[in-house]
RNA sequence: GGCCCGGUGGUCAAGAGGCCUAAGACACCGCCCUUUCACGGCGGUAACACGGGUUCGAAUCCCGUCCGGGUCACCA
């Protein structure tokens, strides 16, 4: 067979050499040991939580190197690709602090010198490479229909033998140079599929960065490299992308381990150069006591995009993300509060080798201390935002009296043991919310079942509210209430005989407190009372006698 | 089913043959601090899947079993 002949019958228009794109593509003038990784989505929905860890652990690879990192999209799937997919994931990515400094930066945008990065774009290159390949007879044209590839599998499963398409089963594998030629002129539908030069007991081993040493049987299947429609599969783009892109580093989920044969045997038949692979684990699910991959249609939480809905802070949910990427991230966060995420000296080596169950509770936590963290202005400022977007009243709400919001924010604030109340800007709403005359009312089921009420009237009645006392000034005022109610200001001596007395200074702290807040649970009483005001004080007094009265 | 990968407390996990009477974190429980809550401090419950080897010695190495996950497309 005239492999040659067979090369221009099929690709008659393609007339660049692959040498062509060599020389093109240069490889890039990086440090020594510097890794160029990627993040490949195809653009079928939402960015996902895996996603977003996969690109993350993709560049961090890089970064640590000192090489570069780019967003390259896989859309060679007409069927299931959405309209803003791409602009979903750019967006996705930007949101959680990955910047994409080279590759696809939007619908019709990109940076580098490596593009185009979109495969789509790229039909011309995939063919010249495939023309190589038919010109060297290792790949051929593929007439077979669907439905016969599906009877065939069938078939195949029925006898119990490895089902595919490869030697006997290869059908079109050894057709003659007329029958193709007769077949085009036909108008016959053909693939392009590689002539597998695997063997039935060959092996393929490679060094996977994460997993280690892993042994494989060869590749031994005529896969297809360019569908019908001429746009490449997943594994031919693989091969020609990475290595046109010079990538050194291949990042991906471990879903992709069972295709590293095709993989690196492709990488061979086309003379390249197969690069170093870190299959990562999934993030889990606990469903119905099993184990489970978090899936995009039926998890709301695994959309990236939940976590800036409920509110939480990107840098929780980076934070987040690096406890699970390598497990001694905590403990060097405590030693280094206050570095950038960046300075993190990540590892590819102690990532796990198998997928973690995300942890809601853990990232709470993680979020709680991140907010902490921060200054008033900072919590406002990013609460303002996000209620911008996802709850305007609030929003309203907040700026109508901005140094007010602060102020509530800042109790209890900077301090070497600061609150942790808030995991998401969510919860501010909840936890603001009785210090707005719009929100608060006086509630009389708020007092708790062991104060009498009409105790509590009389204790109301009697507090004097002093502008200018400081705290402790402010707290004796609050103690001298006690005695003539039949509270002690002594919480030791009610421990030690309760008998004794009604309650403790405690008790009358919360009548005050229920009044000013409706709620028995608040941060510093004091402090809110200085930001509400003598004239508010009054009136939530005056307003919580008349509701405890009534009933 | 074939082929890969994995199995340490409820969760994330340290652990590379003796330092393991198995770290730490989250969650949970108790106590302390405390005007409430939160923070913080102290303490507690709770794990090497099972069975065989190898070895003076095994969570760690080998084999088998079981269990979990992934994958077997002209989807990525």
């Amino acid at each position: 067979m005239d492999y040659e002949k067979l090369a221009e019958l099929l690709f008659s228009d393609i007339k660049t050499i692959p040498e062509e794109y060599e020389n093109k593509y240069a490889p890039r003038s990086l440090p020594k040991g510097a890794r160029v990784t990627r993040f490949a989505p195809s653009p079928t929905g939402y960015l996902h939580i895996g996603g977003l860890f996969s690109a993350l652990i993709s560049k961090l690879t890089a970064d640590v190197s000192g090489g570069s990192f780019y967003l390259r999209i896989e859309d060679t799937d007409k069927k299931r690709e959405v309209e803003d997919g791409v602009s979903g994931i750019v967006k996705g990515l930007s949101d959680f602090g990955i910047d994409v400094t080279e590759g696809v930066t939007g619908l019709d945008s990109e940076v580098g010198d490596y593009g185009p990065y979109t495969q789509s774009k790229r039909v011309d290159i995939y063919k010249c490479f495939a023309k190589d390949l038919v010109r060297r007879g290792l790949a051929y044209p593929c007439f077979c229909t669907p439905k016969e590839l599906s009877n065939m599998r069938e078939e195949q499963e029925k006898d119990e033998i490895t089902s595919g398409y490869y030697g006997e089963f290869a059908k079109c594998r050894n057709l003659s140079f007329e029958e193709i030629s007769k077949n085009i002129s036909a108008g016959i539908p053909y693939a392009i599929r590689l002539r597998s030069p695997g063997t039935e007991d060959g092996k393929v081993t490679f060094d996977d960065l994460i997993k280690g040493k892993i042994e494989m049987p060869e590749n031994i299947m005529d896969i297809v490299l360019l569908k019908t429609d001429g746009i490449p599969t997943y594994h031919f783009a693989h091969c020609i992308d990475d290595h046109l892109m010079r990538t050194s580093c291949v990042v991906r989920g471990d879903e992709w381990i069972s295709s590293v044969p095709i993989h690196i045997q492709l990488f061979r038949v086309c003379g390249f150069k197969v690069p170093k692979y870190a299959h990562i684990a999934p993030i889990m699910k606990l469903d119905d006591g099993g184990k489970r991959k978090l899936s995009k249609r039926k998890d709301p939480e695994a959309a990236v995009e939940y976590y800036s809905k409920s509110g939480y802070p990107k840098e929780s949910v980076l934070e987040y993300l690096f406890t699970l990427a390598n497990s001694n991230f905590e403990d060097w966060r405590r030693a280094n509060q206050d570095a950038l995420l960046s300075d993190f000296p990540f590892s590819l080596k102690k990532m796990s080798v198998s997928g973690a169950l995300f942890d809601l509770q853990k990232l709470n936590d993680v979020s709680k201390n991140v907010i902490s963290f921060m200054s008033a202005d900072e919590v406002l400022e990013k609460t303002l935002a996000w209620a911008k977007e996802y709850n305007t009243s609030f929003y309203e709400l907040l700026v109508a009296d901005e140094t007010k919001s602060r102020e509530i924010l800042n109790i209890d604030r900077k301090k070497a043991k600061p609150r942790k109340d808030i995991a998401k800007w969510s919860e501010v709403l909840e936890y603001v919310s009785y210090f707005f005359n719009e929100i608060y009312e006086a509630d009389s089921s708020a007092l708790p079942e062991n104060i009498n009420r009409t105790d509590a009237v009389e204790i109301l009645k009697a507090y004097n509210w002093n502008a200018t006392d400081d705290k402790d000034e402010w707290f004796q005022r609050v103690k001298d209430l006690c005695e003539p109610f039949g509270f002690t200001p002594n919480v030791k001596e009610y421990k030690e005989n309760p008998d004794a007395f009604k309650g403790h200074v405690g008790d009358v702290s919360t009548v005050i407190r229920v009044a000013m807040t409706s709620r028995t649970n608040t941060p510093d009483l004091y402090s809110i009372m200085q930001i509400l005001g003598e004239d508010e004080i009054k009136n939530r007094i005056k307003a919580a006698i008349a509701a405890w009265e009534k009933k």
